[in-house]
DNA sequence: GATGAATGAGAGTTCATTCAT
DNA sequence: CATGAATGAACTCTCATTCAT
């Protein structure tokens, strides 16, 4: 046991092992700094059969983000609990959410800082993924304002500006505590559990969206307009 | 009279124009498509003059993440009203946060896009800039909770998670809403002001926060350990 | 019964489908832009057998051209009348030469435009060829003479001149026909009979040379030393 | 006095020093097998100097064949003499084309092996030079047999063939004389001058086109149709 | 001070060619 | 026999960088 050097592999093992080379020379150097020798010999393969296999690096650079990004909305998919209520729901994706990027690292750093980076062909995968997540974010949002029987309305602009703003909350933090465990290079740092994490977002978010669907708004001069009149002023 | 090829200029000026001829090229093409030529022809100086002035093209790239970073953290500090409550400083220091990231897109771009996904010498720049505006929202955070009579404590480490989500969900929208006005490419497109977007985040963050000092905690439940069942005094 | 998809086919077979292959490949893309994969692909075989067959590109290409010379000038002397006079057998064999190369204008092109067009392995096995037919013309002009009770001698050097202006003549023709050909996409154009082609040929030549023979030289001041008019008898 | 290393030359004198070696080595080589560092390094010059100044290698090749066959067509109208009779002006013409010829080896086989076996952009630029020449040659035909008093006429389609075949026999006696003397390495070879050669295509030309202008014609059994009607033979 | 001329180093890409099955 | 897997070597092209004027 124990890959002495793994020659002649089918086709389909040795092109997940260059998209596993890939992703994580994308991720440590960035798109433009990581030549294709790189990537080959981090695979383990000349880079004429990198070629074979994938093309182009343009080619391999989208099949990357494509394979990733599809890992990730499954691995959020599969994390969300069905038919229970949204603020459950969106606690249960963040979870998800926060568990897969802390166990794939790289693939999260290709696509939340090479992507978005490169033109066209690149960046459109990216952004399309990340609108599915706001969208299914806005869902859960327009749901637990119906649950709470809101108050006043919530603009559909709003909402988009809220689960924007909650998806960045996300991705920032998911950042954090990546960097904060890759540079503890010394091993086991203590890395907050994706449970954790997720925790921490529901406690900035949910709180405060309650709020909101109960009517209350902040303005300059503090909290206004909570359902109880007792809330104006400080 | 009257400047005909604006010949023979000043070292300090000349430098100026290329900072900002290089700040439009990096955010256009990235880092490592601009290409030095490019930058010169923008500027409207011959290459070794570049060379001359800014050494190389990461010292130009670093001089420009620098320039862009103090001057988008003096923005931010010059708008932070001093001596008030600490939401109204958050709501001040994030209007003065989106006006400038408005006003000069490209800096953002180049500090948000490109300074992030390439390695050590830019990263750490900009990490220490982000590190500046993280550790002043955390200032406030804890300002607040004192403000509030805080019950319970928020431990330190909830405390920067909560900043760096905030800071997270600023930048999420701050792009958005960039995006959102770049590719309404027809003219005039309802661009939501600085004022706006900062009311946005307050009202995503503030009531939360609001309640979080109160001592009220998010569990699968539901909300929870409210401090009274709906004493929401301060 | 029906060859389903020509399997093992003996060895002779095959290797006369991969150059039939080979000379249609290294026609239409030239030497160096012919790939081993569209040869052995359009041959309906794998690459290496191609290798095990033919050895290499060189050798490929080698082959290749030995097949189409040897065919060219086996096509030649098959059309050649013997016994008549020089000027019926060189007519019979402008026939044959102008009715091979349109039944094989790939096998042509190949020795024409491609042979001639690369290092010596190949250009001396083309120039070879060309050499045998040029030693038939300017035997035939030589008998010609003769057959005419020359007048004055044809220096030697005059007459492999002569030859060489006949068979390059043949060779423009023949590619002008053929591109003619091919050019009339809009289909049935008038293909010019190899007999129209070798007879055009024969005007242009044999008249002229009539005259040579007969003592006639062309002079800045016209022709002179013509049979009568002037007196040239022997 | 001597190049020592010529340093520091003005573009368009570098430009022709560039263009110099890349006729002598596409000749050489061919198209496809000549490399661009091979051409630089004839030139003297590093690689990236010479793609700065003719962009790529298409590029280089194109220029260098516009320049030879520009060059060789502007010797060849140089070399008419205007307003002599048709065979005159042939005369000189074809003395200019052999002198050009031969006295740029490299430039001729570029135009007349490499260029015209490589795709559309290549083969047509010489196409049109060539076609130039047919042009001019077939109006000397056409104008020597109204001096002649042309009997009988000719096809318009008979005076195009045999334009064909007049400067495919002149293209050959060109690269036979040159390959001639190429060969004889030893220093100076008995190299026919090119009035000695430019006599021989007259002589192989004139006398006939002479005949055929009086209303002789080969067939089958001989010359016939002379004007005199002593040529009937056997 | 300012620039046209020039290059070392390296990137992406392709291809003829060979094993091992 | 026949082939999928794999590569060494070379090629075109680009770019940051530096002299010499």
């Amino acid at each position: 046991m124990g890959a002495v050097k793994s020659k002649r592999v089918p086709r389909a093992v040795r092109e997940q092992q260059m998209l596993d080379a890939a992703v994580l020379t994308f991720a440590r150097r960035g798109y433009a700094a990581a030549s294709m020798d790189e990537i080959a010999e981090a695979a383990g393969v000349s880079k004429p059969l990198v070629y074979l296999y994938l093309n182009s690096k343009e080619d391999l650079f989208s099949t990357v983000i494509r394979r990733e990004s599809e890992a990730l909305v499954a691995a959020v998919a599969a994390a969300v609990e069905p038919g229970v209520t949204a603020d459950r729901q969106l606690w249960s994706g963040l979870k998800g959410f926060f568990a897969h990027t802390a166990a794939h690292p790289a693939g999260w750093a290709v696509l939340h800082q090479q992507a978005r980076t490169h033109g066209e062909p690149f960046a459109r995968e990216v952004a399309m993924m990340r609108a599915e997540i706001v969208a299914f974010v806005t869902e859960l949002i327009g749901a637990a304002a119906k649950e709470a029987g809101c108050v006043g309305e919530l603009a559909e602009r709003e909402v988009a500006g809220l689960a924007h703003a909650l998806v960045g909350a996300a991705e920032s933090l998911a950042e954090w505590v990546n960097v904060r465990t890759d540079e503890g290079a010394s091993g086991e740092r203590e890395h907050p559990s994706a449970k954790d994490t997720a925790s921490t977002m529901m406690n900035f978010v949910w709180a405060g969206l309650g709020r909101l669907t109960e009517g209350g708004r902040w303005a300059p001069g503090g909290l206004v307009g909570q359902q109880s009149a007792s809330g104006a002023r400080r």
